[in-house]
DNA sequence: TAAATTCGTTAAAACGTTTTAAAGATATTG
DNA sequence: CAATATCTTTAAAACGTTTTAACGAATTTA
């Protein structure tokens, strides 16, 4: 026979001879019942199959469980790696995670997401979104009072907000002191959109290093890609037109690299012999480019856990007093990986 | 002055001068009210800035409006990017994303899964994780008239489960075809594990192709990899050993692909005058790869969102008459790109 | 042994919605 | 103008939990 209605903790009570009350009491654990009652109740849960309404406790304990998370280009390795980081963190804090997804990283309808999460009462929200352009105008601390706690990833420092990121200046200083060390005496960059703070911050970290050293860190130098592996032999080939005895290239992401490392095969030039190549992310496929990419590692699955246990951190603490957590900076070091594309140093000519 | 309560219905009521009841028909449009109280509930609703607590509305509609999605291996392209197809049919349907990722395809703790959705009251669910091994064995009739609604992505036909996947064995097809088309007299294979459906499927097609024109198709010619790029650049080692004449190769996968690239540079070997090769998924990396590579595209956005419609429909359907949906099969068609890696046809000895 | 504690249990009141059934208005009909 | 039909609106009852406050029973203390 069909039950139309799934069963109910009442049904598990009266089944246990108990009050709902006591059911409840047994499944959360929260209070004391004596073990003969608790045997009677497990027993009666196990008969039935009952399963708890999640949504009927999360009303009466106005909390959910949930994580809201909202990112952009998933299909990228970057923001797809990161959501596993996130995910394996929360399932081990019970967390359930709600997605949203948007499709544009700049002209997102910001509100209507926002209004989603906090309608569902998520308990805690990471935004998973590169910043881009002013697609960050709608932070303040207005707006962020009336949300739960919320944690940005990749973002630049801002009052009041809390922040995970990879130190992307550190890394684009890395691989440009890296081309240095081996010998390079001119090094170009191809950038991500400007528009993009990583972007931004990797451009600034390459020409940090070589001003350090009293290099040359001119703006015939830089070529502003789109991160896809077309702009990246796009880049090369303008770079290469401006400065033809140029020796070096950083690129940063692995996907331009990928196509100035193409651009290089189309030409004859041999990497890394007369051009050295650096990319950024190491991606799988990068140790298997030809020749293998030299790379900067993120530690995306660290990135995507960090996140969420400060949020968890956050969630506990508005819990307990009223104070707001204050906001929290955590920048993750990504570390240089050294393959075929930077390998041999040629001995330079000055 | 902070407000501990987020505001509700009834707040909304009196401050308009109205019965809770008439809030909610004005919300949900589902009642007929009075244009002049309509809008007094909307400046109500606008000046206390309500937003319905959707868990409420859930627990008495019993429907959440929320999918739940399983997958696996989402820092990989196809997993990843049918999660975007996924959402974005979601979204525009109305529904929210609940998220859960398995840690591995075949020893996964399914029931706790599957608890935890129908727990949260998903009204149906897509398992977007790949068949491996034995880790279908739970369906079966009884289990499946518990749950929601749900779709199955790639996977073998099975009685009572409905199902959206490209056709693998036609992409292999096409593939071994189009290496059979240009000239190529032996042809080998680097499947994935074999564990997997869609691994075998790729197998198979390229068999087929081969018996097809009376071509070799001998176990010596097959390889199975891992899907990575290293297992194939070790697939291409070992088959050339096998078959020092080989002079096509058919990778189940772009990084499998990859990987015999690389061989083929590491041991002098020019691709596609000495050796051609078919990759399959179209990453979009593949076409920067040196050379180009020719593969198989799949329709993965297409994939999600097939799925989410058909999801749709199921549901829909059981909101109306209680018989369940009859299972369906969707078969999206792969289509052949062709690249450098196979482009010039090499005059054949015999 | 009476009074005071503890312990286990329960009935009832939340949580914030939607829906049902009924009641008031207002308009229509005979 | 009475009777009937049509609109609007509402109070109350769900939905399935947890929590509060109270209540007996059993135990300890004086």
């Amino acid at each position: 026979m069909e039950r139309k209605h799934p069963v109910t903790i009442v049904d598990v009570a009266v089944h246990a001879g108990v009050s709902a009350g006591t059911v409840s009491n047994v499944l959360t654990g929260k209070r004391p019942v004596s073990e003969a009652t608790r045997e009677r109740v497990l027993r009666a849960v196990e008969e039935l199959g009952y399963q708890p309404n999640l949504l009927a406790r999360s009303l009466v304990n106005r909390s959910s469980d949930t994580l809201g998370v909202v990112t952009y280009g998933l299909e990228f390795y970057g923001p797809s790696r990161t959501l596993v980081g996130i995910e394996r963190a929360a399932a081990e804090l019970g967390y359930s995670l709600l997605l949203d997804l948007l499709h544009e990283p700049d002209v997102a309808d910001v509100d209507a997401v926002l209004d989603e999460l906090t309608a569902r009462r998520v308990d805690g929200i990471i935004w998973a979104v590169h910043e881009v352009g002013d697609n960050r105008a709608w932070i303040d601390q207005e707006r962020l009072r009336a949300l739960p706690p919320i944690i940005f990833l990749t973002m630049a420092p801002r009052p009041g907000a809390s922040i995970v990121s990879t130190d992307n200046r550190l890394g684009a200083q890395l691989a440009t002191h890296h081309l240095i060390a081996t010998g390079r005496g001119t090094i170009g960059v191809i950038t991500g959109p400007l528009t993009w703070w990583e972007a931004r911050q990797r451009l600034e970290g390459w020409r940090c290093a070589l001003d350090e050293v009293g290099m040359d860190s001119d703006d015939t130098l830089v070529y502003e890609g789109s991160w896809s592996a077309a702009s990246g032999e796009a880049a090369l080939e303008a770079l290469l037109r401006r400065r033809p005895n140029l020796d070096a290239v950083f690129a940063c992401n692995d996907q331009m690299a990928l196509g100035a490392l193409r651009y290089c095969h189309a030409t004859g030039r041999r990497v890394p012999e007369e051009i050295s190549v650096v990319g950024f992310d190491n991606i799988p496929e990068s140790a298997f480019f030809w020749p293998a990419l030299t790379t900067i590692r993120q530690h995306l699955l660290d990135l995507g856990r960090v996140a969420v246990e400060e949020l968890h951190r956050q969630i506990e603490l508005r819990l307990q007093d009223a104070e707001p957590a204050p906001p929290t900076i955590h920048l993750l070091q990504p570390e240089l990986i050294v393959r075929e594309s930077t390998l041999q140093p040629i001995q330079t000519s000055f």
